[in-house]
DNA sequence: TGCCAGGCGACGC
DNA sequence: GCGTCGCATGGC
C-alpha cells in the first residue's frame, strides 16, 4: 500500500480488493451515508469522509498521516491480503460466486463500545431502523463534530441515563439492554482490553454476561468490533445458507476467517431475495 | 394489512 | 438441556 500526502489530504493506493460502497452498505457499520460520492461517518471520535477513485485508491479526506497510521489503516483492514483470502474463498463454489458479486467487502475494525450497543439494537430489528435508532442516540447523547456528525456516546455517558431517558429512541425493549450494557463497561466489570487479548472464547463469555447479549451479538461483537476474524455470526440469513447450501458445514478453504466469509455470504444472500421482491 | 426484522430472556418441560 | 413465546417498533 503507498500513501500519497498532498498536505491536507491522503490518497492510499491499496492492493486491491476494496470497494467502499460494498463495505460501508453491508450490515456491519450503521452509520455511513454517501453523498455526493462521498463517503462520510464518524468514528474514534472523529469525522471522516472516504471516496474511491478507483478499483485500488482511496482519498482520504480532513485527515494526516498520523490519524490515519492509527485510526483508518485499522478501521478498513488495509493491511490484511484480501485478494490472497479471497483467492482462497474462490476453492468453494458458492463463495466464490458470493466474493465475485461482492468482491472487495472488507470487515472493518470498529470500536467495540460502538459495535456492542449496535448490535444489541439490531436484534429483531430490521437495517433501516437500526440506523435510525443509532442515528438518534448519537444526536442525543454523543458530541457534536460540526456538519451534522456526532460521535457515539460512551459507556460512561450511557450509564448515567435511564431508560425512559432513551425512550424518544424507540429502541423498544432494547433500551434496557443498551443501560445494562453501559453499567457492565463502564464499571469495569466487563472489560474490553482483557477481551481483545483473550482468546475467543473468553469474549463470548463475558460479552453475554450482559443482559440482550446472546451468542449472535457477542460474535458481531467480536468480528466487528474485535476484529475476531473467526468469530462467525449466525442469524436469520446465515441460518438459511447454512441449510440450504452447507448442511455438513462450511468448505476448508473458509478457515480460519471464516468471520469474513460470513459477511460475504450474508450480503449476497439477502440481496438475493431483495432483488426476487423487486 | 399483516409479516418480518443481522435475537434474546423467561418459562415450561 | 431444548422448544416456544412475547417483545416495541416500524419498514415493506
Amino acid at each position: 500500500m503507498k500513501i500519497i500526502n498532498d498536505g491536507r489530504n491522503l490518497t492510499a493506493e491499496c492492493d486491491g480488493c476494496i470497494n467502499l460502497d460494498f463495505t460501508l452498505d453491508c450490515g456491519q457499520s450503521f452509520r455511513w451515508e454517501k453523498n455526493n460520492g462521498i463517503w462520510s461517518a464518524a468514528a474514534y471520535g472523529r469525522r471522516i469522509s472516504v471516496e474511491q477513485k478507483d478499483e485500488k485508491t482511496i482519498i482520504f479526506y480532513d485527515t494526516d498521516e498520523d490519524e490515519f497510521q492509527k485510526i483508518w489503516k485499522t478501521y478498513f483492514d488495509l493491511e490484511r491480503d484480501y485478494v490472497s483470502l479471497v483467492d482462497r474463498f474462490r476453492e468453494d463454489k458458492h463463495l466464490k460466486s458470493a466474493s465475485e458479486e461482492y468482491y472487495g467487502i472488507r470487515v472493518l475494525r470498529q470500536e467495540p463500545w460502538e459495535t456492542l450497543c449496535s448490535f444489541i439494537i439490531s436484534q429483531n430489528n430490521n437495517i433501516p431502523r437500526i440506523k435510525g435508532i443509532i442515528k438518534r442516540l448519537c444526536e442525543a447523547y454523543g458530541d457534536d463534530l460540526g456538519d451534522g456528525c456526532y460521535s457515539f456516546p460512551s459507556a460512561e455517558k450511557i450509564s448515567t441515563l435511564t431508560v425512559e431517558d432513551l425512550s424518544p429512541l424507540r429502541a423498544g425493549f432494547r433500551a434496557k439492554y443498551i443501560i445494562d450494557a453501559a453499567e457492565k463497561v463502564s464499571s469495569g466489570e466487563i472489560r474490553f482490553d482483557e477481551i481483545a487479548e483473550k482468546d475467543i472464547s473468553f469474549g463470548r463469555e463475558e460479552l453475554q454476561k450482559i443482559m440482550g447479549v446472546g451468542p449472535k451479538v457477542a460474535e458481531c461483537c467480536l468480528l466487528y468490533g474485535f476484529g475476531k476474524s473467526e468469530a462467525f455470526p449466525v442469524d436469520v440469513w446465515v441460518r438459511r445458507i447454512m441449510s440450504e447450501l452447507y448442511e455438513d458445514g462450511l468448505p476448508d478453504c473458509a478457515y480460519p476467517e471464516i468471520g469474513i466469509a460470513q459477511q460475504y455470504l450474508f450480503h449476497w444472500r439477502r440481496n438475493l431475495d431483495n432483488k426476487l421482491t423487486k
